[in-house]
Formats: structure tokens, sequence, C-alpha cells
RNA sequence: GGGUAGGUGGCAGAGUGGUCAAUUGCACCAGGCUGUAAACCUGGCCUCUCACGAGUUCGGGGGUUCGAAUCCCUCCCUACCCA
């Protein structure tokens, strides 16, 4: 099956659409779950797939270092290996460059790596980033990228971090063969909208099937963000679906659906999901406050998943207070279900021509949430 | 009745003359988490104060000393051993 997007319905900048995929088709916009391992942390994919989860995420660099790419590809792939019939995309290990910076050394060929496992070498390049996900088997992949920290950056790293990304993408194009998978290009240059309009023009001008904004949500202030985006989208070609990488927050994510984003994803659902943290309709809340010891009602009153199907805030207090693993496990899903409804929510909204009060609603009961 | 070892903040358990409002762990309370090195991390946890700081603490009482959770006397209590 060819790869496809097709736009369905604006209000405003957002959009609603549908892409087409080896594994399946995927309304936007859309959250896509984090799966970084081969797995979205605690949940079965039987479970990622009854919370609505139409594609999910795999990373390069984690799954190269370890079960290793080649064994994957062996085994029958990564959507075999994991048992997500779904569609997959997967992440170049660029964001790695960021988040395991102290482990890195960037030079003009690659990303020098030292497992943050044992310590051994991985050299990731383009051409390297592309196979391995050309070893998975994944139906989107992403270019490898430099996302540089713009939290005490300077304009010359972040420009740097925008040329090198650009001769990367190529590099990555070039080597690309596998023919039932696509890759997308990654937009970088901070919160400059004069580099990113450099890069998506260099980019653009490589025609890839589709466009990523990198780089947000790396140390600058969420309302910097959200004031940089309906400009960044905007530098992308309408007819290409337009992913905005790791965001991010409820709020994040509307922004972006605003500002004519269709793709997202965000390890927050899951690893907030772990850590106590539930998001509802009525803002966060924290399983772990006492004040949830005796309260009888489930996480979110009116959502359908499992988890509130079946569970009661204090259930879920004693859980992690005993430290028992089906604790993250029922936030998990829950969280994601809450990820997956809010942009099923959104693109209603959109094709129904009501986005802007559907997204002023959202945020005035989150804002006035106890 | 005799002997021995002990009694420290919610619990466990350090400290054994000044650097002690008292190490540490647990429990408890709160916060953080954005393309996952995170089922993790941070802060608080005697009283009053936003804070600086002040005031009361180491079984009870008394004493030695410039100074005591730490030394002495005495009383109370606990565990174990012997009768």
């Amino acid at each position: 099956m060819a790869f496809a997007f097709q736009l369905q319905a604006t209000n405003g900048a957002a959009r609603a659409g549908l892409v087409t995929t080896t594994h399946g088709p995927i309304e936007t916009p859309v959250f896509m779950p984090v799966g970084t391992q081969g797995t979205v942390k605690g949940l079965t994919p039987e479970m990622v797939r009854d919370a609505g989860a139409q594609i999910i995420l795999g990373n390069t660099y984690h799954l190269a270092l370890r079960p290793g790419d080649e064994l994957i590809r062996d085994l029958g792939g990564l959507h075999k290996f994991m048992n997500w019939p779904g569609p997959i995309l997967t992440d170049s290990g660029g964001f790695q460059v960021f988040s395991l910076a102290t482990q890195v050394k960037i030079t003009d060929e690659g990303a020098k790596f030292r497992s943050h496992i044992d310590g051994s070498p991985l050299e990731l390049t383009p051409e390297r980033a592309v196979e391995i996900q050309q070893n998975l088997g994944s139906d989107i992949a992403m270019v490898l990228d430099e996302c540089p920290s713009l939290k005490e950056t300077t304009p010359a790293k972040v420009r740097a971090a925008v040329d090198r990304t650009i001769h990367w993408a190529a590099r990555c194009k070039a080597h690309h063969t596998r023919t039932d998978q696509v890759l997308f290009a990654i937009v970088q240059g901070g919160l400059d909208i004069n580099l990113r309009a450099t890069c998506a023009t260099e980019l653009v001008a490589m025609d890839f099937p589709g466009y990523a904004l990198g780089g947000f949500s790396v140390g600058e202030a969420p309302e910097a963000m959200h004031a940089a985006l309906p400009a960044c989208a905007a530098l992308l070609p309408e007819g290409k679906p337009r992913y905005l990488m790791g965001v991010g927050r409820p709020q994040d994510l509307l922004a972006g659906v605003a500002s004519g984003i269709d793709m997202f994803d965000c390890v927050m659902p899951t690893r907030n999901g772990r850590n106590a943290l539930a998001f509802t309709a009525d803002g966060p809340i924290r399983l772990r406050n006492a004040k949830h010891r005796r309260d009888s009602t489930p996480v979110e009153s009116g959502c359908g998943c499992y988890c509130c199907a079946n569970y009661s805030r204090a259930y879920l207090h004693h859980l992690f207070s005993a430290e028992e693993m089906l604790g993250p496990t029922l936030l998990s899903l829950h969280n994601v279900a809450f990820y997956l409804r809010l942009m099923r929510e959104a693109r209603q909204a959109i094709t129904e021509g009501r986005f802007e009060a559907f997204h002023a609603g959202c945020l005035a009961r989150w804002n006035t949430a106890s």
C-alpha cells in the first residue's frame, strides 16, 4: 500500500486528515504513544489498541543497542517482534543526541555515542540511522537530526544544528531504499523563525513525504513554543503530514493542532502515569496525594477506559502507596486513553468547524481545576 | 530477689562532653516529569516565623561542668540470664 496523506477538513489553521501507511490508516490529528524499546511501557499492545491508538513509536538508538536491529530484522521486523500489527514510526536517535549529550560527540560525519548501557561505542551516521530503521521495518522513519538544547544555547549553535540537520537529511534520503517505508524530514532552528524558514525551505526542496518540527520542549518556556508554532507550521507543505516531535502536555497538543500540526508523540502520558499523575478533563491529579485515600470515584468520571470503568481513585492511591505494578499500568492506560480521546475530540471539532471553541473550553476546564 | 544490656524525633537506629535541633533508612507530606539512561527525581517532615531567627528536646528528677543526648546520683520502665 502506498503512503498517502489526504487533507479532509480545515478549521482556521487546524486540520483533519488521513494518513495511509503500509500497516493501516491514521486519522489526524493523532497522538502516538511512545514505545521506545519495542513496548509502550507497562501496556500490552492489545491495551494500547483498545485505548484507541492508531500508531506507536519505536526508537532507533535504543533498539539498535538492544536487542539489535539485525536481530529484529531476522525475526521478521519490529511489528512482528513486538506484536503490534498497526503502523509504527521510528525516531532516528536524534533526540538521544540531546538527552544523552554527556555521552555523545557530534561531528559532521555523525554522532558518536557511548552506550548508556555498557559504555561501548555506537556511531550513528545518517546512513546508519536509515539502515537501522529499514531493518526495523517501521512505516515511517525519521532522518537523523541534531536537536540542540534551547536552554543557555547560542544562535551559532542553533545555526550549526540547522546546517548539519539539512546535510544529514540529504544523506538519509540518498540512502533510503525501502519502498514500504517513508522517510520524514525534521526542521530545526529553535525559536528563530528565520532559521526555521531556512531549514524548512531546504528540506521542502528535497521533497520528503512528511515533515516534522524538532527541537521544541527542550528547555524553552512553553509560552515561547506556543508563540513560535503557528509560523513554524506554516513553513511546511500543506499537502503533507506535519509532526511536532516530543510534544507534549495536553495544552501543548491543542496549541499544536491550532497551529496546523497533524501528529504528536510524547512520553508524558506513560511516564507520568507510572509516576502517579493522571490527566483528566478537569486538569491533572496526583493519585499519591492523601486526599484520594478514601475517594471512591474513578480517576476521571465520564472516561470510558478500562481503568476508569473499573477502579476508584482510592484503589489507585493504594496501588501506588504499596508500589504495586498494576498502578503504573492502569494510570498509563488511562493517560494514553485520555490523550487519544483528546485528539479524537479535536478532530471531530475541526470537521464540525468549532475547534476554536473546543480549544477554549478545554483550557478553561484545565485551568479552573482544583 | 540477683545479674547483664538498654531506654534518642511516627518507627527502626547512629551519636557517647562543645562543630547536635541531633547521621541514616523507613513511613508520612508536597512538587517535578514534554521525539524515555526516569515504576524516577527533588524538597519538606519538634514548635513559632514568608524568611532571618527564636524557643523547647534525647525515660523522670537531681548533680558535676564555662558547656551534657553524652559524666555522676537516684527513681521509673524494657529485654535477656540466674534464682
